[in-house]
DNA sequence: GGGGTTTGAGACATGACTGTCTCATACGAG
DNA sequence: CTCGTATGAGACAGTCATGTCTCAAACCCC
């Protein structure tokens, strides 16, 4: 029955994606212990939330490991990629929103890492022939995160289906919206 | 000198989309005004809050009318829309923030109304042959608000230029990362 | 210039959240 | 069973944002 410090977290980042004010009380509440063995896990709400963030960055770094996304063509690594990630949009919405809320204090090296691994994926799909060369590696990867965002949210609320939304992250991120040669 | 009541809409909406849990007083000082004065336009944090997502579904609104999305072909509607969201990109991108961090509460009609028009764009596009019909305009429309509002964030914290935004916005969501058909 | 109106500055009470602390109790290992 | 440890409940002071109010100063129209 004793939770976990890892176990408090999923719950607080659970309950923080759908509602980013909630109190210390509301989230030892969800996590289902009291306020103040949520105080002896983290020293306070910083320590928390930065905890979470270490928590998310660990998760999607293991998805790009999970992924091997530096190995094979881009493409196909981008596929394994979103598959991967599918377990985690949600926390993945939570820390994307998360961030924008942040004013620029210290620039999270964690992330930092991880959009130069996603950078670096879309470059080499663009050295490969694969994808286009308009469209910076930079604005592909803040594509990726707000389309994985997105879909995490409308699944959150119900506008869309969860088993759905690889298939519909993947289609629209790599084929776009028109018909054409995208499509299968 | 005497600011008006979108002035200071304005002024809170540049805020809050950086720092989404500025204070009153924050408000009022990045307004230019006493926070006597600020309470006198709105009566609280939440008719303030409240106004801001009047005013914006109201911009957007604008911006749909003048890119007359309901009227000839769909992409060359959507490519028309994209432009004229763009002076709104920035407010779009808080109130979408903004809109995953209430709780239920009452589901706010104009953004039904958006909704609606924006799936039947996309509805539209696809009953034209023009767009994939095995993505669903549910979903398009969603990626819309996502991507508008990436590239939003992007542009605030200098990852990308503002000059680029509507082209990478739009041939992202047309034609997708691949290289193919749907590129120029 | 005068009188009505709007504003800014600040005091004030209130409420919410935080972080710390105490103490009694439940639990688990030996 | 017993002792050491972890937990829950709650008290407590401190901090901060809010909303209301007052009053003096600035403003504007006539």
């Amino acid at each position: 029955m004793t939770l976990d410090r890892n176990d408090v977290l999923r719950e607080a980042a659970a309950l923080l994606t759908r509602r980013a004010t909630a109190s210390m009380d509301d989230i030892a509440k969800a996590a289902g212990i009291s306020r103040a063995t949520l105080h002896r896990h983290f020293a306070g709400r910083d320590a928390l939330i930065r905890a979470l963030e270490e928590l998310g960055i660990e998760r999607f770094e293991a998805a790009l490991d999970t992924a091997r996304i530096e190995e094979g063509d881009a493409v196909e690594a981008l596929r394994r990629l979103v598959a991967a990630l599918q377990p985690v949009s949600g926390f993945l919405a939570f820390l994307y929103g998360e961030n924008q809320l942040f004013e620029g204090e210290e620039v999270n090296a964690g992330w930092a890492r991880l959009d130069l691994r996603l950078t670096a994926l879309f470059r080499r799909g663009q050295e490969q022939g694969n994808f286009r060369i308009d469209l910076t590696p930079v604005w592909l990867t803040e594509a990726l995160y707000g389309l994985m965002a997105s879909a995490a949210w409308g699944v959150y609320d119900g506008r869309l289906a969860a088993k759905d939304v690889e298939y519909m992250v993947l289609e629209l991120l790599l084929g776009g919206a028109l018909r054409g040669s995208g499509d299968a």
